[in-house]
RNA sequence: GGGCUCAUAGCUCAGCGGUAGAGUGCCUCCCUUGCAAGGAGGAUGCCCUGGGUUCGAAUCCCAGUGAGUCCA
């Protein structure tokens, strides 16, 4: 087992006289220029620094800081990139929200599928991360919402032959990453004796390598990830994920610089926010008329310095540190939180707006899933944080200002977003006492309590929490038991009924077969086709034929399956129904064909000229719902038939009659003025430079190029790939 | 992506195999006559859609649609 030691010993370091070293608070390995140095740097081994104390001599605001960064890189030839949506199911469909610049790329570019827009690049990607959620506000270093600058650089080795990646050689690679890194500090002006690069190996989505965590005065500026690895279980290196990982063809530079945390840098203010967000501070501060004396804003300041060295990962550190605080201060904990908590709610909110902005911004329309649902959730909370602290301007505005700063277009939809949402909330909570009162006068006579699993019904399903049912209760004269392990006893729910057996014995036959190619991707006007039977399955009704190549289309997207006939000789059986699992395809036949039979196919060509046709018309009618409501409507599922089809529109509110109707006229116009229908298969970059990632309505196609399809003049230009 | 809940009068909901109910609102009248006052009478329903079980379904089963909620 090796470990990475030798990864980290670049010629850089070398060359410019840095030393390794080890911490002796927490361990860690990193290197410095300057010899005297011992602590890693990394809170909390060591605190904040640049507190009142700015690393650089001159102020930057967020856009300030950004250009620079850009620019920086430009001038040592990156292409700057436009920033993607935050809602990465745009392109890929293994995450909802972008977390990462790198997840701008993942999985195409990375595994070398597909060629990155530039090579090497620089980006600001503004990110959402839910998982901090808590800690917004608190810790005055966490926002849920922020710009990750980076640039990147993607490699493959020299020796793999030209042509089998999307890319081909190496652009740069540790040393020049690192060496990039301090220039970009030195031209900030900063304190190159003062800056450690931590050794810290990263892993994460089944890749790893070698990486480095850059501290300065006590703040991680920025992550230098070198991800050249791969699981593999036979691989030498063991990762402290527990996997073992090999080394492959493609090595990708990925890095992380926080553009808040630069910011907050370059001003030393007491909070990241106070650099960060400075108008809508004052603003929420005013509105929320929080005023301190000089002596409580002295208190603030220093408690603001502390809480940096404080490692508060879990919600129950929170409480402890503020103790502990209050301890080194000399102050009341209950002073402390009295004034504390105020300004942790304010900072939050002009956190969580800005979330809101970037979601709705991008075109996220709130919903009870995906992507919707944890923009609810963003606004329920923050509207509860508005309520609570007691500011008075509308939610919609204040999402609206941050929309405004980052310079988003449709806002008059994006406030229309809030405001439905908004009583949508207070409907919600209605309903919510109704019930819980119903449920209280219930028991209200009875000497019982209202049962658990009443609490648990109501939380799972109803989204009430437990304190909720105990204050409405109390009122109501019942009394509620609410047990410690309840949240647990809710993950219990969750977790009752697993797959059936029959399906297992099926799929794992399945899984030996190879995946049936499709010939209908080649060409669709095709209806007939030879195959070889590899395997037959007896079905309930009839029989499933897995054949190793078929024109026949499977089920899915709302479409439904061909029809048609297999022939042996001289028998004929007939498919009623095509499935798809795991790249198989199961043609569900009325007879058994024979394994190992050689068969002619005939697909029901006029069928599937009616789905197609239908296919198109949801299309036609896609783009007329956007006219009519709006550019942030997206497709939400379809169902097609042979006579009549149907599509489902995500809209942030119920879509009246009128509304209706309009999309109808204007997809009939469209019919009526007998558009022509053209096909291209443009560079996938550049399509969707052009046209953006609504594109992917029905899902993302792998491949350097995508199929377009056009219906009259760049009228409905958003057609996605398939048939 | 998965789990759960709900869909009945304009609104809020009850009914849970035998041809539809309450409160509130609405209309008429009476009593009163100021900020959710009282009394009497009245109108109002493809019980979400489509299939199935049944002599019979708002009620049970399946599928769909919509809304809500929890977990990824």
């Amino acid at each position: 087992m090796s470990d990475l030691e030798a990864e980290y010993r670049l010629d850089y370091f070398e060359e410019e006289g840095f030393e390794r070293k080890e911490c002796p608070s927490c361990g860690a390995h990193f290197w410095t220029r300057d010899h005297e140095r011992e602590l890693c740097g990394e809170p909390p081994c060591e605190d904040y620094s640049f507190i009142d104390d700015p690393g650089f001599p001159e102020p930057h605001s967020l856009s300030e800081m950004r250009e620079a960064f850009l620019s920086f890189f430009e001038e040592r030839g990156h292409e700057r990139i436009d920033p993607y949506p935050v809602a990465a199911n745009r392109w890929r469909d293994d995450v909802l929200l972008t977390q990462a610049s790198i997840y701008d790329f993942q999985p195409l570019v990375t595994s070398g599928q597909t060629p990155p827009p530039a090579n090497p690049l620089a980006i600001s990607q503004p990110c959402i991360r839910m998982q901090d959620i808590d800690n917004v506000g608190k810790t005055g270093r966490h926002t849920m919402a922020f710009e990750m600058m980076a640039h990147h650089a993607f490699n493959t080795r020299e020796e793999v032959d030209e042509g089998e990646y999307a890319y081909h050689g190496e652009v740069y690679w540790k040393d020049e990453t690192v060496e990039y890194c301090d220039e970009l500090f030195e031209s900030l002006g900063a304190d190159l004796e003062e800056i450690t690069y931590i050794e810290d190996p990263w892993v994460g989505g089944g890749n790893a390598g070698p990486a480095i965590e850059v501290i300065y005065k006590g703040a991680e500026l920025a992550t230098l990830v070198f991800m050249c690895m791969e699981r593999d279980p036979d691989g030498e290196y063991e990762m402290k994920d527990g996997n073992t990982y090999s080394f492959m063809d493609t090595y990708i530079v990925d890095t992380g610089y926080g553009l808040e945390r630069w910011t907050w840098m370059s001003q030393g203010t007491a909070t990241v926010y106070e650099a960060v967000y400075p108008d809508a501070i004052d603003f929420l501060k005013q509105n929320a008329g929080i005023e301190h004396t000089e002596e409580e804003q002295a208190i603030v300041h220093r408690a603001a310095k502390l809480a940096g060295r404080l490692d508060i990962d879990d919600v129950d550190d929170v409480e402890d540190a503020r103790g502990e605080i209050a301890d080194r201060l000399d102050v009341e904990v209950d002073r402390l939180r009295e004034l504390v908590e105020p300004l942790e709610a304010i900072y939050a909110i002009a956190d969580h707006s800005r979330t809101l902005a970037y979601m709705f911004g991008d075109g996220i329309v709130p919903s009870n899933v995906g992507t919707g649902y944890l923009a609810r959730m963003v606004l329920r909370r923050t509207k509860r944080l508005v309520d609570e602290v007691g500011v008075d301007a509308p939610l919609d505005e204040l999402v609206d200002m941050q929309a405004e700063r980052l310079g988003y277009e449709n806002r008059d939809t994006l406030r229309e977003i809030v405001r439905t949402e908004e009583r949508k909330y207070r409907k919600t909570l209605e309903r919510g006492s109704r019930k819980v009162e119903a449920l209280a006068d219930e028991y209200a006579g009875t000497d019982e309590p209202i049962p658990t699993e009443e609490l648990l019904e109501l939380y799972d399903s109803h989204g009430i929490q437990p304190d909720m049912v105990a204050e409405i209760a109390a009122d109501r004269g019942a009394t509620v038991d609410v047990p410690d392990d309840f949240y647990a006893l809710v993950a219990d729910r969750h977790e009752e009924g697993d797959g059936d057996d029959a399906a297992d014995e099926r799929d794992e036959r399945l899984a030996d077969l190879p995946e049936t190619e499709k010939l209908f991707y080649d060409d669709q006007g095709r209806t007939e086709f030879e195959a070889v039977v590899l395997d037959v399955f007896e079905a309930d009704e009839g029989y499933d034929v897995v054949l190793d190549q078929t024109m026949f289309y499977p089920e899915g997207g709302g479409q439904p399956a061909d029809r048609g006939q297999l022939t042996v000789g001289e028998t004929t059986v007939d498919v009623g129904d095509v499935q798809e699992v795991d790249g198989v395809v199961l043609h569900r036949a009325d007879a058994d064909p024979g394994k190992g039979e050689f068969v002619r196919g005939q697909v029901d060509g006029e069928r599937r000229e009616r789905l197609r046709v239908h296919h198109t018309a949801t299309h036609l009618i896609g783009h007329a719902a956007r006219e009519v409501l709006g550019e942030h409507v997206r497709q939400a599922g379809a169902q097609k038939g042979l006579d009549s089809s149907r599509l489902d529109v995500r809209h942030y509110e119920r879509i009246t009659r009128e509304q209706v109707k309009a999309i109808e006229r204007v997809a009939n116009e469209l019919v009526r003025n007998d558009v022509s229908v053209r096909q291209e298969w443009p560079d996938r970059n550049e399509a969707e430079a052009e046209h953006g990632f609504d594109l992917y309505q029905g899902g993302v196609p792998p491949g350097t190029n995508v199929r377009l399809i056009h219906v009259g003049d760049a009228t409905c230009r958003r057609a996605p790939a398939p048939t």
